[in-house]
RNA sequence: GCCAACGUAGCUCAGUGGUAGAGCAGCGGUUUCGUAAACCGCAGGUCGUGAGUUCGAAUCUCACCGUUGGCUCCA
């Protein structure tokens, strides 16, 4: 195809991209060369480098992936040329008669001719490009081996993924390298262990987080951040049981189709109770508590609800993906004509709270209707919300992806995902609709004819769960919180034990200020002091010793190392208030 | 759940068939110090759990539990 264009019209991006696919041919070479019963899945670019699929006769370990690598290295030196060529589907299929899965690809081709790329003995079926020797393909590194399911379907066999770094130059690879070690080091599992913010006993039960006190006192800043934010836009917040009996779950249809991801009932009285998935059947209980007026729409149900959730093995992750956690859950009834409103509400205020946090890297998804599948509600209902969330988020100028057919079967969605160190996206935010619970619990509101009427209802979680949302921002943060979420803002310092009562004098004045406070009274050297609560990331250390007791002072050394020497208490204390009461 | 690797003291890790180790943290003592680690000592582990092989298992085998990286799924 347009493999022949000059060198000189291809961008660096392009470039790139050939490197790696090049390269993930070249290591499908040295992986046939070890293996030539080898069957072959798919190798394509990644931003990070490239991955090949393989079907092999055992395991591969990490010892493997040097031998690899080193087979790589001599046909990247031997220069071989990469040569495309076109055959028919009956020839393609004859050659690749011994590989099933590129035969299952061939199928799928819809050009009668396919094409092939070869390199030295090795041809596979690709439409390229690629670059034009092997001796072009920059430096690299095999970096794992993992378990792939053959096109991502978990009931086709699983493959070998071998996974590569490739940049540009050796300098990006080693920067790369670099970032990877970096991210490790804020990894928010670490920071949560050094910072002694959570744990998990995994001997009493994985994904189930512990707060500590430290950890407890930045989501209780953040909770109180939220409640007056949901106050001030005119939510209502709710409470609502941890537990509901089975009636409740077979009306809400929750054990039919989510019951995999629902705890075994407990017997109460002879009777299932159910341990909540999910916080909507309660609120709906709530509108329906009473009749309602078309006046009093809207209704924001807002609860910072505790749900459990079955999640298999495997994808247990730290704060971000765990068995019990706490959404940031509302659900918003509102007439036909309030819809467009409340969702720009809804995105201004996600935009609102994700800027307060400082994160300015998110991904925004439109999910519209899966076509072939099973929905609930009419076709006029879904268009409807589907070009309401769309036009908000573009009347929002907000850059986001469309996922065709990735809406759950009751609503189209707006999600947000954050990104973690790695580069993982977890989503966040989410803001849909709902057209199924409504009818299933015949939710109504009185119209202004008197009869009564559906309200739409859209479901939203703003920063998603407590604990997700804690592991991304400990993460945004290095672990260095600002100063109005930090949990000590402060420690003070006594250079030696004649200082400590003043060093208590100076915390009692910072508490009564309501700044956040402790005293290292340890009887360690005050070096040693600085050092912890530098690793503890506390924002504001002051140091006390003869001078400033004698001057109700402090010295005043912040988490960045500067050193803004002796200050009068009531300067630090202003300081601070200042600093504390601004977000960002 | 699936694939692979891993599981030794609170943390980070050494120990690959023959008496369980180090650093940091903890505790006790000495030191009272001016901006990133004072010094001395003590204590701390049925080596994830359970079977098996062996004269003998942290070490070899199997099963289970859990973690990590992926796959799939989701806040």
């Amino acid at each position: 195809m347009g493999n022949r264009m000059h060198l000189e019209s291809i961008t660096k991006e392009e470039r790139l991209e050939r490197m790696r696919h090049s390269a993930a041919h070249i290591m499908a070479e040295a992986v046939c060369e070890i293996f030539p019963d080898a069957r072959l899945g798919i190798g394509p670019p990644i931003d990070t480098g490239f991955y090949y699929d393989f079907e092999l006769p055992r395991a591969l370990t990490t010892e493997d992936l040097p031998i690899i690598e080193e087979k790589m290295r001599e046909r990247i030196e031997s220069n071989v040329p990469f040569e495309p060529s076109q055959i028919g589907k009956d020839e393609a299929r004859e050659r690749f008669h011994d590989q099933p899965y590129k035969l299952e690809l061939i199928d799928e081709i819809s050009d009668e001719k396919v094409g092939l790329y070869q390199q030295g003995e090795f041809v596979d079926l690709c439409q390229g490009p690629h670059v034009q020797r092997t001796g072009e393909v920059s430096d690299f590194k095999l970096m794992s081996v993992a378990g792939a399911y053959w096109r991502g379907d978990e009931h086709n066999p699983m493959l070998q993924r071998v996974y590569g770094a490739l940049f540009d130059t050796k300098e990006e690879l080693e920067q790369y390298l670099e970032r990877l070690e970096e991210a490790h080091r804020r990894d928010h599992r670490r920071l949560g262990r050094e910072l002694d913010l959570f744990s998990f006993h995994e001997e009493f039960g994985p994904g189930l987080v512990y707060w500590h006190p430290k950890g407890g006192r930045v989501r209780t800043l953040i909770e109180d951040f939220w409640r007056q934010e949901h106050l001030r836009a005119g939510y209502d917040i709710v409470y609502s049981p941890h537990i509901g009996k089975s009636t409740l779950w077979e009306t809400s249809g929750h054990l039919d189709f989510y019951s995999e991801n629902m705890y075994s009932p407990m017997d109460i009285d002879g009777q299932d109770y159910y341990v909540k998935p999910m916080n909507c059947p309660f609120h709906i209980q709530m509108y329906k508590n009473s009749l309602k007026s078309y006046r009093e729409l809207p209704i924001r149900l807002a609860e910072l609800g505790t749900v459990y959730r079955y999640e298999r093995s495997g994808v247990l992750h730290g704060l971000l993906r765990v068995r019990g956690f706490t959404q940031d859950d509302a659900h918003i009834f509102c007439r036909p004509d309030q819809v467009k409103q409340e969702i720009e509400r809804c995105v201004e205020f996600m935009r609102f709270f994700l800027g307060a946090f400082d994160f300015e890297q998110f991904h925004v998804y439109l999910s519209t209707r899966d076509t072939s599948g099973k929905y609930a509600g009419s076709l006029e209902d879904w268009g409807m919300a589907t070009n309401v969330l769309r036009d908000v988020i573009n009347e929002q100028g907000l850059p986001h992806e469309i996922d065709e057919g990735g809406a759950v079967f009751y609503g189209p969605k707006i999600d947000v995902k954050m990104v973690d160190t790695l580069g993982r996206e977890w989503q966040c935010t989410t803001i849909q609709f709902d057209f199924n619970l409504p009818e299933r619990f015949d939710v109504t509101y009185i119209g202004e004819d008197g009869r009564e009427r559906r309200p739409y209802m859209v479901h939203r979680a703003l920063l998603g769960s407590m604990e997700r949302f804690f592991g991304v921002l400990l993460e945004h943060y290095a672990g260095a919180f600002p100063l109005w979420l930090a949990p000590v803002q402060a420690v003070v310092i006594p250079i030696a034990d004649r200082h400590i009562d003043y060093a208590e004098k100076v915390g009692v004045e910072l508490r009564s200020a309501g700044l956040r406070v402790e005293i290292d009274a340890r009887g360690e050297r005050m070096q040693a002091k600085i050092r912890d609560a530098q690793l503890q990331k506390v924002p504001y250390m002051l140091v006390v010793g003869d001078r400033e007791a004698e001057a109700s002072a402090a010295a005043v050394r912040l988490r960045s190392g500067e050193d803004l020497k002796a200050r009068p208490m009531t300067e630090i204390i202003a300081r601070m208030k200042e600093e504390g009461s601004q977000r960002v």
